[in-house]
DNA sequence: AAAATATACCTTGACAGACGAGGTATATTG
DNA sequence: CAATATACCTCGTCTGTCAAGGTATATTTT
């Protein structure tokens, strides 16, 4: 069983920057740690995970830099920044609360 | 503070569904309920309800009858069906696990 | 050596749900 | 008699997700 979008929509940049808090990190990687971490039961996709890393750096919550890879695909890093860490603490106290909301709801 | 959009996004069918597990109800109360048990940290839009409303009825989880008001506006009244008890449960168990991933993501 | 798979990046367009803005009608209150 | 509350509804816009497609390099399998 795994997680919908619906459900989903609305977390992906802070799973994201929680992620970026640990290391730095790119794309394909985050991808899998993602999946690793919740047994696959959540999977950003491809698609999705890259429209919200151009959404993070259009709002200044990471900024972005090539590896120096000699052999290998290039990988494009991704590093958070001091707005970022605040905004993620914003986006968990977000959650906190949505969280005690909608089980107020779903008795 | 009030829940956003995104995070609300997919539990919206669940919330209509489990208030009108206690009783039927019409959009109007529902919305005011809704607020009501929340401390107004949620609304559910009226657009939003109401299309929430079609969706529910095509899915065949509520049904509908007009109530037989002598005086004041006419309501429509909505009444959660077998289908939609039991779409209610597993509503319940998609929203248990996510909370569990979700956390696990957000550390 | 060729084919398949894994690593790694990216874009485009479709889709679905939330909601702002607008509309209708009745009843009550100032 | 105007304003507010109750009660319904639709249309069009916006935003985030994602299927489908693309590129390029390295390794593994046949």
């Amino acid at each position: 069983m795994s997680i919908t979008s619906d459900i989903l929509r609305g977390h992906t940049e802070a799973i994201i920057l929680s992620h970026l808090l640990e290391q730095d990190s790119y794309g394909y990687q985050i991808n899998k740690d993602i999946m690793k971490k919740t047994d696959n039961r959540c999977e950003l996709k491809e698609a999705t995970l890259y429209s919200a890393f151009r959404r993070l750096e259009q709002a200044g919550y990471i900024c972005t830099y090539w590896g120096d890879e000699t052999v290998g695909a290039r990988r494009r890093y991704y590093s958070i920044t001091d707005a970022g860490r605040e905004a993620y603490q914003a986006y968990k106290r977000d959650w906190e609360e949505a969280k005690f909301t909608i089980d107020q709801l779903l008795k």
